[in-house]
Parts: structure tokens; sequence; C-alpha cells
DNA sequence: GTCTATACATCGATAGAC
DNA sequence: GTCTATCGATGTATAGAC
């Protein structure tokens, strides 16, 4: 239960993300100085290196908190035995997690700190999410490469068509359920053909 | 010819427009400094203080620079008769212009810039685009507004998913004309039944 | 682990001469 | 329109006491 990587719970350093998040939310992912984050916190900046060596480690450290959050939330959920239902239960949380936070999103399926990658080990975080996703997909028919691509350009098109145009809203990210049975019929069809 | 608008040819400001374009693409479009933008140009950064009354105006000239060279690209364009291929040789340009400068698709189609807001002019230029992108759909069948609104998504997510883990690939984009066709014979399958 | 104090760079923007 | 000089704020990061 305690690993050396669930340092988000109850530890200060856990507490600083939280905060980081909470600012992030606010200013944007990129916008937020150490200086505000550590007033957010209740300590002074500089005491902020004593838990993160720079400010790339703390990026690095929500990144791997984002991922571990969406990894919960995927695992929490109950699946519908019929596959085609599952992908959508499981399809709809994922967005429903990238809408709910602008600035989370953005750390986590786009990277857009210069200069910032995340390490190996938080990459692993992200990996077992890929890997969530994919299985899914596969019970539910999708296995080709070229298939899987399509249906996650798809889903991240509704993600980022809504949050760019009307954050908050239902606009595009309602047409989920219906963009996948196109995509499962179109399968379908095409293995039958075959 | 010469308009009020045109300033991005021939003058001072617009070679500042062309200098900052060319920074954006080496160090993103939020992580240009007046500073070297005037580095850039040959002169002193005070200086620019006389073309652009402030770094949001002047991203406001790029986001309407961005938009009519877009704009130019699009009506260039020589459109086969035939509906459908219009279609795909009009989005394959779209597409292609969005993924061969990432800096310049995330000012025009993201607005990455915290605080930013086109001015009012700056956004004609945009809606005059939306509007070419729409003519095209409306004859090749696509009218109706969600079926408009799944299209663009679906267009915005091969960009978006192409930009963010394989700039300068076609892993995703490659999957345009198959997933026109695809969404295109959805949209006659449902009106032939109905 | 937290503090005070500070270094050092860079930023956007302004004043005023030419 | 361009320059020099500079302002005031902010940024990350470090030194060293407690």
């Amino acid at each position: 239960m305690s690993g050396e990587q669930v340092r988000t719970q109850g530890s200060r350093a856990g507490e600083i993300v939280g905060c980081a998040w909470d600012l992030a939310r606010t200013v944007g992912i990129a916008g937020f100085s150490l200086r505000a984050l550590a007033r957010e916190v209740g300590i002074r900046q500089p005491s902020l290196y004593a838990h993160f060596e720079s400010k790339h480690a703390l990026y690095d450290a929500m990144f791997a908190d984002g991922n571990r959050q969406l990894l919960a939330r995927l695992d929490a959920l109950v699946l519908p035995d019929d596959p085609r239902a599952a992908l959508k239960v499981f399809m709809r949380e994922f967005v429903a997690f990238a809408l709910e936070d602008t600035a989370r999103c953005y750390l986590i399926f786009q990277r857009p700190i210069p200069g910032f990658e995340p390490s190996t080990s938080a990459y692993g975080h992200a990996e077992q999410v890929m890997d969530r996703v994919v299985e899914v997909l596969r019970v539910a028919g999708i296995e080709d490469q070229d298939d899987i691509d399509c249906f996650i350009a798809m889903v991240a098109g509704l993600i980022h068509t809504q949050l760019s145009n009307e954050p908050g809203g239902d606009r595009w990210s309602r047409h989920l359920e219906r963009l996948t049975d196109l995509y499962l019929d179109d399968i379908h069809r095409r293995s039958r053909a075959s």
C-alpha cells in the first residue's frame, strides 16, 4: 500500500501537487509560478525545493498523478458484458475525465510545457492507461492498428474541439456514442466482407 | 488591392510578423520574447512598439495573418466536380496546412496564449475560413449541424493526434480520405433510410 | 523542512532624445 | 521610426541559519 511512488496521498509533496492542480485550473498549466504555488500551500517559495528539485520535477509528479487519477477512475468502472456497451461506458468516463479539467488534460495528453518530457517512471503510468484503452477496444473488435489509431483520433477530436470551442459544454462530446457505433459498424461490415 | 488590413506584405509590420512566425516555429508560439523578435528583425526591442502597441496586438496580427494564409491556400485550389472528391482535396489541403507549422496551428485553432482573444477584425478572417469549410461540406451532403460538428471534430482529431504524437509524420493524418468516406457513406445511408 | 535573504536572468513596457 | 536607458515585476534557483 505504501510504495515509493505513492507520494500523492498524505505527504507534503502530495499536498503540493494538489495545490498545483488547483492553481493550474485557474491560470493554466504553464501559467502558475512557484511563488504563487508556495503561497497556496502556505509556505515560502524556496521551501518547495525541499520536495521537488525543479519545476520540471513538479510537472513530472503532476503528470504521474494525473495518469494515476485517470487509471483509478477507469479501473473503478463496472463494465457491461456486451463489448460495445462496455466500450461506450469506458470511453464516456475517459472523455468525462478529460473534459472536467482543461489544464490536467493538456498536461497529460498534450505536453504543452516547453522542454518538459515525462520521466520513464511517470511515463509508465501513461502506458498503463493506454493498455486499458487498447484492451477494451480489442474486446469490442477494434484490433487492427489503423482502426485503433482512427478511433483514438476520433475521441481526441471530440475532446479537443469541445475544450477549445466550448469548455463546459457538450456540443461535440455528446456525439461519442453515435460515432462509436459508426466506427464499430464499419469494422464489422468490413470483417464480414472479407 | 491595398486595403487597411493588408499590412502583411511589404510593410515593416508585415516583416515583423514574418519574423515572429520564424521564431515561433523554433521556440513555440508562447515561447518567444520581444527581445528575441527584435533581434531577428534587426532592430531594438522598444522599436517594436512603433508597430504594435503590445505583444497581444502582435499575436492578433499573427492570428489574422495565419488565417489569411489559410484562406489563400484554400481559395487557390481547383476542386474536382465530384463533391466527394472535392471535399477530400479541400480537407487534404486544410490538414496539410495545419501540419506544416505546429505553432501556427496552435495559435489559429487553439488559442494557447493566456489572456489573448482575437479582435473582431482578426476573427473575421477565421470566420471566412469556416465559411469555406461549411460550403464544401454542404455541397458534399453534410448539412445537418450535428454532422458538420462530427466531421470537423474528426479532422481536428487527426491533426491534433498527429501533431502531439508524431509531428512530421502521417500515421494519423493519412486516414483522412478513408474517414471522409466513412462519414459520407453514413450520412447517405441515413438519408436513404428516412 | 522551513525560514530569510538574495542572486541572476528575463520579461513586457515606458520615457524621452534624435 | 529608431535609438539608449531604465523601470518594475516576475521567474527559477541557491546559500546558509535555525
